[in-house]
RNA sequence: GGCGAAUUAGCUCAGUGGUUAGAGCAGUGGAAUCAUAAUCCAUUGGUCCGGGGUUCAAAUCCCCGAUUCGCCUCCA
């Protein structure tokens, strides 16, 4: 019996742009699904926006928008991106949609009939001017440890402890400003210590559903045992309400999975197909997951649980793909540093390139993969265009002006033959694998083969002696016979050439087995049309050159909306007797000095005039310690003396801090070591 | 701090006990001129992160160390 397969790729959240990072998953996935879909299998590829949660509320606040409205443009503009991508779903749906709700409501339903949820008191941080419960990045205060400001609630960016949010000193809500109180509320928790949930999740994670450095992973956790899943949120939360609990909300990472289902379920009534062949718990069909090594945790321990105790199949794989770094430095949403998949298409970049990169460097573990785009224009311009497009190119047109079109019966000298026999099921049995860059490895060889049987033939030569008529058509031929095979291989990577290469041959479709199957004498080829340019190095720059712009602008955006938002709550403001607490001097850096293992810290040794002090500063990202000698600067001389990692810090210097940099603060000339700033 | 992964040619990567460690690209030398996109032939290049050990034999297995990156739960 064919295979009947449905494929997940994991649902990008509705409160941000498609980034080349999101870009990999979702290219490994579409590659996937063309390959089964070119195999005859009976294959769904479906997705959705995860919509749910506070970000998403809180955006759509400061935009002044409803959220549906914000999640409907969101999704809009995803749609978008992934098309210009070729990412080929069969559904795009939005986990805001009556399907997700139904099923999540059922599984929770059934979660508590079989005794697996729990209620109990739990007490968090609460924003008393926006009238919230705060989760940990929502607030920030100064390390417990290193007394580093700024710092999100669970861990120190500076010293790296991990500690609670509780634990902040002078804690603030990022939302309003206003310093959190602790305000107890009652949970619900999905019981994973449940022995239950252990000996299921225990058997099933060593069941060959995962890759063995995710089953290792995987085993890490469960050893150091499960706790309960917080499954609740409270109003004020844009998500499902659950059911019998007023102004409690499913939490984000619930309903998010069930997207799958939700997803799916629209694609069924759409196209009449039988949900319950794929989700019954005793369903014969398979189905994975395509997810990122940061949400193992949801897929691989919560959501089969989910599905074990609610009655429904459990995926048949998950695989897991690792991050992307740009030009070997790891890219970060909240960093900034990423490049959107609309200003890679709005700078007129091919998406096949990139989709060619990508599978290029793609294999079926959990690695990390780097986008180096000097490699990507030398591999791409070298593979695709150099090897690959050039085989029609310099034969299409003998086809076309001598011979009206009309292919001849291939001629393959034996070796070449052999190996081009042997290739369909070798690369096909890398593609299953998701072994990417092994098929286009194994495909570029064969195209290598190809341009070496050309020149060994010399057309051109053939071409200018009437007598080898004959052979210049058969060898003509046998070459296009060769791209049609090459073509074939990397439809799943490149959708739209292969489109265009069935244009020039004249055919409707590329299904798998035509391997076996050479073009015949007499069928009739169009005249060649170029299928893809060279990559210029210039675009590249274009393209970090826009990105840096965006960011710019991206970040003014959103201090202006913090801006807002603190001038809108009372509580933010301070009287003069607050700030003259505050004792500011200017002072000047006689010394400055790396420190062995500290990532971020220099220390500095400054002069106030009648004294010295030694002061701890988190500026070594920005400055190098012989920029630092002899300027002024300004410091707080009456902050605490800290005991840190590396010594005690006596005051701090002011800067200026964004993501993109940190920016010391200078008195304007005349200013003397020891004044006080006021 | 604990645990884990990675480190191989200028670049991107193969290679998990067995000749003299490979590929593509880049570089160098030559050939070709069909292709408004290029190719073909030859070739330079390696302390396999460092050190120690096991073995007849180590890039591969073990130990120590360096660097980088993850994870260490209610964070998307």
């Amino acid at each position: 019996m064919s295979r009947k397969i449905l494929v997940t790729s994991a649902l990008p959240y509705a409160n941000g742009s498609i980034h080349l990072g999101h870009l990999v998953e979702y290219i490994q996935t579409d590659i996937w699904v063309r390959f089964q879909k070119m195999q005859g299998r009976e294959c769904y590829y479906v997705c959705a926006d995860d919509t749910h949660g506070t970000p998403v509320m809180l955006r759509a606040q400061a935009e002044g928008i409803a959220p549906e409205q914000l999640i409907a443009r969101v999704h809009g503009e995803h749609l978008r991106d992934f098309q210009g991508f070729h990412v080929a779903f069969d559904n795009y749906d939005s986990t805001h949609s009556e399907e997700t709700r139904r099923y999540a409501e059922s599984i929770y339903a059934e979660l508590k009939r079989a005794g697996l949820i729990d209620q109990r008191e739990i007490e968090q941080l609460y924003d008393p001017a926006k009238k919230m419960f705060l989760p940990d990045r929502f607030v920030k205060g100064e390390c417990p440890k290193c007394r580093a400001r700024d710092q999100y609630g669970d861990s120190c960016e500076v010293c790296g402890s991990a500690y609670t949010p509780s634990d902040l000193i002078n804690p603030y809500s990022v939302v309003s400003g206003a310093v959190p109180i602790k305000k107890k509320s009652e949970h619900y928790f999905f019981k994973l210590s449940d022995p239950r949930c252990r000996e299921f999740l225990q058997a099933w994670t060593r069941a060959g559903t995962l890759q063995p450095e995710a089953a290792n992973k995987l085993d890490e956790w469960l050893t150091s045992g499960l706790s309960d899943w917080d499954i609740s949120r409270d109003a004020p939360y844009f998500g499902f309400e659950i059911p019998g609990a007023p102004g409690k909300f499913f939490y984000v990472w619930l309903d998010a999975p069930v997207g799958y289902m939700g997803s799916f379920k629209n694609l069924c009534d759409r196209l009449q197909l039988d949900f319950d062949e794929f989700w019954h718990a005793d369903a014969g069909t398979e189905l994975y997951h395509f997810i990122g090594k940061d949400i193992l945790y949801f897929h691989a321990l919560f959501w089969p649980a989910m599905l074990e105790f609610s009655g429904y199949r459990k995926p048949t794989q998950i695989f897991a793909h690792g991050f992307l770094t740009v030009n070997g430095e790891k890219m970060s949403k909240s960093r900034g540093t990423f490049i959107t998949a609309e200003s890679y298409l709005k700078q007129g970049l091919n998406p096949e390139w990139l989709r060619y990169y990508y599978a290029a460097k793609l294999n079926g573990s959990m690695e990390d993969i780097d986008l180096n785009f000097d490699d990507f224009v030398a591999r791409v311009n070298s593979d695709l265009v150099g090897k690959y497009v050039n085989i029609a190119s310099r034969c299409a047109g003998f086809l076309t002006k001598r011979f009206g079109g009309v292919l001849a019966a291939p001629e393959l000298p034996a070796d070449i033959e052999n190996a081009f026999a042997a290739a369909p099921e070798e690369v096909a049995g890398y593609y299953e694998k998701r072994e990417f860059g092994k098929a286009l490895r194994k495909i570029m060889h064969l195209a290598d083969l190809a341009n070496q049987y050309v020149d060994a033939n010399k057309p051109w030569g053939l071409a200018k002696d009437p007598t080898q008529e004959k052979l210049l058509h058969a060898v003509c031929s046998t070459a296009l016979a060769l791209f049609r095979d090459l073509t074939l291989y990397l439809a799943p990577v490149l959708p739209q050439t292969a489109a265009r290469a069935c244009q020039l041959l004249n055919l409707d479709d590329l299904r798998w087995d035509d391997a076996s199957k050479r073009l015949p004498a007499g069928h009739r080829i169009k005249p060649y049309e170029h299928l893809m340019t060279r990559v210029d190095q210039k675009q590249i720059t274009a393209l970090l050159d826009a990105n840096r712009e965006n960011m710019q602008t991206a970040s003014a955006a959103a201090a202006s909306a913090v801006a807002r938002e603190i001038a809108a709550v009372d509580g933010a403001t301070i009287g003069i007797d607050d700030f003259t607490k505050i004792d500011l001097r200017v002072a000047r850096i006689i010394s400055a000095e790396h420190i062995e293992k500290a990532d971020k810290l220099l220390k500095l040794t400054l002069d106030l005039g009648d004294q010295q002090r030694t002061v701890f500063a988190g500026i070594k990202s920005a400055y190098r310690p012989e920029q630092l000698v002899g300027r002024l600067t300004v410091m707080v001389a009456n902050l605490a003396p800290r005991k840190m990692k590396f010594g005690v810090s006596e005051g701090m210097v002011l800067a200026a801090a964004d993501d993109e940099g940190i920016y010391l603060m200078s008195p304007d000339d005349g200013a003397r070591p020891g004044m006080r700033v006021k």
